[in-house]
RNA sequence: GGAGAGAUGGCAGAGUGGUCGAAUGCGGCGGUCUCGAAAACCGUUGUUCGCUUUACAGUGGACCGGGGGUUCGAAUCCCCCUCUCUCCGCCA
């Protein structure tokens, strides 16, 4: 959400940035200014009211006490009027309030000023890639017959269970998706974040507090029973820690880091293009998440892309990392690098990471703010997040482009956590 | 799931219709004292929406879990909701 203030001082600037995200925001700043100047407007005659009508009850408290009784109900008969003018004012003001909030949600945050003008996936800039993009030969499998003919990942297992797009991983598959997550919180912890183990069943303020409500509903499972949604990302619970909190300057930045399975209805996508691991209703993440002081908040998306980068090339797994053009950036981010793996035998590199900074824009919903020292102001904090990383397509890309005659070579810095090298 | 108790400022905890944005203690911040520190003493101390403004200044409104009601006036009375605690039941 958009701070008030910056759209009352600066409209154009507004509009002129929105254009990179293809969002046309003349119509709605319009409405909001015009909102929030009547919702101005009926506070100060309100204000005043109220503020008289405190004065004639004080006053009538005083009369009563003094036993002015006869003066004290000539008093009360003045705040009748008062009291309904009072009443209606404050009945328009509910309205204007409801429809205001409305139109803020629907202004998406503004792109950086780096952010490429763009409609599409093909718009994205190529920032750098790594690694080595390996030759296999035709024989080469997709994972999705890898996993059959080694027996560690099974769809159908998890169709009887559940349905489609819940796996079952099992044996040297179980012990991968393990060996994965340790991995990543290791290496995060390594990088200074604090681990979190949150809730994966979250409220309804939750979900509004970093947006998945009420836009993005049905993408969410819901426990209808108890009103709780099934996390699509632990960004869900982890950022919602600091909601409604004014944080310690000192403790700035604040760098957290979370395994969750995550779960997705992703409805209407279904398709042949997201085959095997692809595309997944569950799938397990780890999440890295940053609260940071406004000043530095590029400073930590460039510290957390490079944090993501180490993690890829100690895979081994060749990657390109892409800044996303303002078409394909997501509503609430200013600014996103996608991080890409090369699948060899799909041919096809597989988006595993998103990095983003949302500036202000997610704290400003979520109200978290901090006290700068300087000059004792509360300031809204700025909010950050990628992957570190997302499962399932990092154990697509490695079950392919490892691939030998005699089975699936695990990656050397994983093997401390496997017990095997290879998956045969 | 059943019964009871409760929800007040960063924390603890008073307050049962007007002088209460709220006692007191702790904590935090500033000062006196000190070579320095501790102790002691003095002062200060939330959030939010407006208005006036150069303003870290002045001023008005709202906020005692959330929502509604009674009243000239509500932290205080009434209703609904949520949450917490205790006991019982169930249980990894």
């Amino acid at each position: 959400m958009l701070s008030i203030n910056l759209i009352r001082e600066k409209k154009e600037f507004i509009i002129e940035r929105l254009k990179v995200k293809n969002f046309k925001a003349e119509e709605i700043l319009e409405r909001i200014l015009v909102l929030d100047s009547s919702r101005r407007e009926i506070q100060l005659k309100t204000d005043s009211m109220q503020a008289s009508m405190n004065s004639i009850s004080k006053e009538i408290g005083t009369l009563m006490r003094d036993g002015k009784k006869n003066e004290a109900d000539a008093a009360k008969e003045k705040t009748y009027s008062l009291k309904e003018e009072i009443k209606s004012l404050s009945d328009k003001l509910i309205p204007i309030d409801n429809d205001l909030k409305n139109e803020l949600i629907r202004l998406p945050n503004l792109p950086h000023e780096s952010v490429p003008q763009g409609y599409g996936a093909d718009d994205n800039v190529k920032v750098r890639e790594g690694g080595i993009l390996p030759l296999l030969p035709e024989t080469a499998l997709p994972h999705w017959d890898l996993i059959k003919n080694y027996d560690i990942i099974d769809f159908e297992l998890g169709i009887k269970l559940t349905g489609a797009g819940f796996p079952v991983y099992k044996g040297k598959g179980a012990k991968l998706q393990r060996a994965l997550i340790n991995f990543f919180l290791d290496e995060g912890e390594k990088a200074g974040y604090r681990e979190i183990m949150p809730p994966i069943l979250v409220n309804e303020d939750s979900g509004f507090g970093t947006g998945q409500l009420p836009d993005k509903e049905g993408q969410m499972y819901h426990a209808t029973l108890d009103n709780f949604y099934l996390i699509p990302t632990a960004e869900v619970p982890v950022t919602n820690i600091y909601r409604d909190v004014i944080v310690n300057a000192d403790s700035l930045p604040i760098k957290n880091i979370a395994y969750t399975p995550c779960f997705r209805r992703e409805a209407g996508s279904w398709g042949a293009h997201v085959r095997g691991l692809n595309r997944l209703h569950q799938f397990d993440k780890v999440e890295i998440v940053q609260i940071v002081h406004p000043d530095s908040s590029y400073k930590s998306l460039e510290e957390m892309v490079s944090h993501v980068e180490g993690l890829v090339s100690k895979l081994e797994l060749p990657y390109r990392i892409l800044r996303l053009c303002g078409g394909d950036m997501s509503f609430t981010s200013a600014l996103t690098y996608d991080f890409e793996v090369w699948s060899a035998a799909q041919k096809r590199w597989l988006e595993v990471s998103s990095v983003s900074n949302f500036e202000s824009f997610q704290s400003n919903r979520l109200k978290c703010r901090f006290k700068e020292k300087t000059d004792k102001q509360t300031r809204l904090v700025h909010t950050l997040n990628g992957s570190a990383l997302a499962l399932p397509r990092i154990v697509a890309a490695i079950l392919e482009n490892n691939q030998t005659e005699t089975g699936i070579k695990v990656p050397e810095v994983l093997i401390p956590y496997t017990g095997f090298e290879i998956i045969n």
